[in-house]
DNA sequence: TCCAAATTTGACCTTTTGGTCAATGATGGT
DNA sequence: ACCATCATTGACCAAAAGGTCAAATTTGGA
């Protein structure tokens, strides 16, 4: 076993297929759902044959396993380090802003993450459990300090949370809904502008909050 | 063929059984997907031989557009005669109630409309260029003679649906979510109210509504 | 009562599914 | 050069999928 920081000719070659297979399950799953998503299928979109994908990954099961958790372990979205004494208008509106461009940019996820949670999300079950939950016990705390120190209305921080995600979350999983009504083909770039401006518009203004002047474009 | 306008025993029995079985897929499909859910499992969950769902309902397709579009036929919301005479604040309201309670009450419904959606819609394209998107334009108009008249302030229609929509929805698409992080096992009616009252705030509030004192339960 | 139509259902068919396996080829340390 | 290990892949398998069919049963009008 190569004990060497730099990657073995055969450590690359497996890296590079993990990836490729990875990414075709992805997509293939977020079309398609867990069952509608054949082994096949994702052994072709990643152009290897079959007993490749199940010599990566051991089981279909696994691979979907493994594709969750690689969305999951990205999402790190600028809600992470705020506390009390940050502007919550400020925040609220880097995080829409940030949602909105990864619902628009990156459907995919979003929609995996939806088709899991709709299935009751026998795979997600532990991390809903284990980190989203404390997760938002934690942004919970700040909200109310917020309110407390008169900075925002009161709500319910957790229905602002899930307003805030569902609103967003809602231009991928629903983006064949919202294209086909609004009789476009694809979203364009005035698109997340406009949607990032209403539904921020919508929210801040809900609790008592009016968008920053310093529309510096959010991170990630 | 009986002419008579009273139900033949016949007809009675088919009718019951189509609805057995409608409601088995309905079950099946908004829990696992279409590609989930088998005509053995909704045979089974319908007691009855799985030829005999296909004696009813020619094909697995076939099947499965029934079940939607038996679900769009009931989708009447209560914005169905709005006019710019009336009250926002109180049509809005109303509206949110009544979509909330759905989402609580019949999450199966939300959930196979939304798993729909996500795979790109293939059966729902036609019901969503044809009926919702004139729907949809018709409530624009309305919304829009409100913002002329300033009863309301000016947001993009379409994205104030499209808000509401997922807000609402959002408790039944993720309740396995939602239900986790907040450590339930159901909602109570409690809950009802208090999204209700969470999500009216905020989105009333974000368009410059407040909620009327008149807190008559809106209908269905 | 009789018969044509509608209903019921077990047996059966083809295709596809996730998964195994053994033979072969490539890799890299010694 | 050698060889143990890893990687590749076509052939194969049992189970389950959606769907067909024909024989048996029930129904309701004449």
């Amino acid at each position: 076993m190569t004990v060497d920081s730099r990657q073995s000719k055969k450590e690359v070659t497996r890296l590079k297929n993990e990836l490729r297979i990875l990414d075709a399950a992805e997509k293939l799953f977020s079309q398609a759902g867990y069952d509608g998503a054949s082994m096949s299928m994702i052994a072709k979109e990643a152009s290897v044959p079959k007993a490749n994908v199940l010599y990566y990954f051991k089981s279909k099961d696994n691979l979907y396993e493994a594709v969750i958790d690689r969305i999951v372990s990205t999402w790190n979205l600028g809600l992470d380090n705020i506390t009390p004494a940050h502007d919550p208008a400020e925040v609220l509106y880097n995080y829409i802003r940030a949602k909105v461009k990864l619902a628009i940019k990156q459907p995919m996820q979003s929609k995996l993450f939806a088709s899991e949670i709709i299935r009751g999300a026998p795979y997600l079950k532990d991390y809903l459990r284990v980190k989203a939950r404390p997760w938002l016990r934690d942004k919970v705390c700040v909200f109310e300090a917020w309110m407390q120190q008169g900075k925002m209305d009161t709500v319910d921080p957790n229905h602002l949370l899930f307003t805030i995600w569902s609103a967003t979350q809602y231009y991928a999983d629903f983006e064949a809904e919202v294209l086909l009504v609004m009789n476009k083909i694809e979203y364009e770039d005035a698109d997340f502008d406009a949607i990032t401006q209403s539904v921020a518009s919508i929210i801040l203004k809900g609790v008592g909050l009016t968008i920053p002047d310093s529309i510096k474009s959010g991170q990630s």
